[in-house]
DNA sequence: AACAAAATGTAGCATAAGCTACGGATAATG
DNA sequence: CATTATCCGTAGCTTATGCTACATTTTGTT
């Protein structure tokens, strides 16, 4: 329901963008905006499905406590969080026992993790070191579109 | 208090990426996590004081609704940050009068207009249609860091 | 000056994401 | 098998950012 609201404000706006009358530079403007609140609406799903995919690749199951440790967080949070991705059909979980991935959690997995593959190369092949690297790509991967995205692919392999 | 508390918690963090005992691998990996939400608690400043600026140069004064439909919020959403902001030192602002920038907000938004401009310029320079280059760059300035950002620099005047 | 319109503030509600404190469930160890 | 340690859930608090509805102030127009 959070997301047939924000999907509307797109819709809404995009029609401004076709209609092209006369104060609308102002609304145009806005539109930016209004898409980067959508995409850290989706950024902690993003990471946390990303955590699970790694964590489970790493040592065999995820539970709560490695995904606080991974974001350094309280379990507390991380419950929460849980509980509303389980709602959102991207995890898996019961009480007391380790959290999986569903097939849909899966697939969004394999797409971030693949778009954040290419974020951190790309920095790294910009000349950024790597320890920034890691860092900046964290909150950038978030907002990395699909041209942007395929801009830099075509860098990393010409 | 918000930013001291963060801070606390980056220092605690340096200890463990400078001292190398044995399951710090899960907090060397966490950092980047915390440093990303400290990013996004800088946001909303950084995006204010940025539009500020703009609508003056634009249009003389800034007042609490041309900040709403720049951001496509509600003139109530606005005036509570603005308040915040204000305590912060980087607005000015009375009661049914337009919003000015503090000198600490001016510098703070000179450097950030200059970094937007940055990243917008080089993801178009990367081959990124102008629409998207505008909607990326408004998400991906935030976690630009100065080692990135130099070198996007590097790459856009070499 | 009076009235209407526009801008701004206030009250009250929602959701997301942090936290501590405490209690119950599971797992490890004797 | 009993005990302890670890993990996890629940209750309750906080801050940030969205909203609508209504009140107030300022501004513009008869
Ligand atoms: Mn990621
Ligand atoms: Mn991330
Ligand atoms: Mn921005
Ligand atoms: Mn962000």
């Amino acid at each position: 329901m959070a997301t047939e609201y924000a999907e509307s404000i797109l819709l809404w706006q995009q029609t401004f963008l076709i209609g092209g009358c006369l104060k609308e530079k102002v609304k145009a403007r806005s539109v930016p905006f209004s898409k980067t609140r959508n995409r850290h609406a989706n950024e902690t799903a993003e990471d946390y499905v990303e955590a699970v995919a790694e964590i489970i690749e790493e040592s065999g199951e995820c539970r709560v406590l490695d995904l606080a440790r991974h974001f350094n967080v309280s379990h507390v949070t991380v419950s929460r969080i849980v509980k509303r991705l389980q709602d959102q059909q991207l995890l898996y979980s019961q009480p007391y026992r380790p959290v999986d991935l569903t097939p849909k959690g899966a697939k969004f997995a394999k797409r971030v993790r693949e778009r954040h593959a290419v974020v951190l190369a790309f920095l790294m092949a910009l000349g950024v070191d790597k320890s920034s690297a890691q860092i900046d790509s964290e909150g950038i991967e978030h907002h990395v579109g699909p041209k942007t995205l395929a801009a830099m692919k075509r860098f990393l392999e010409p």
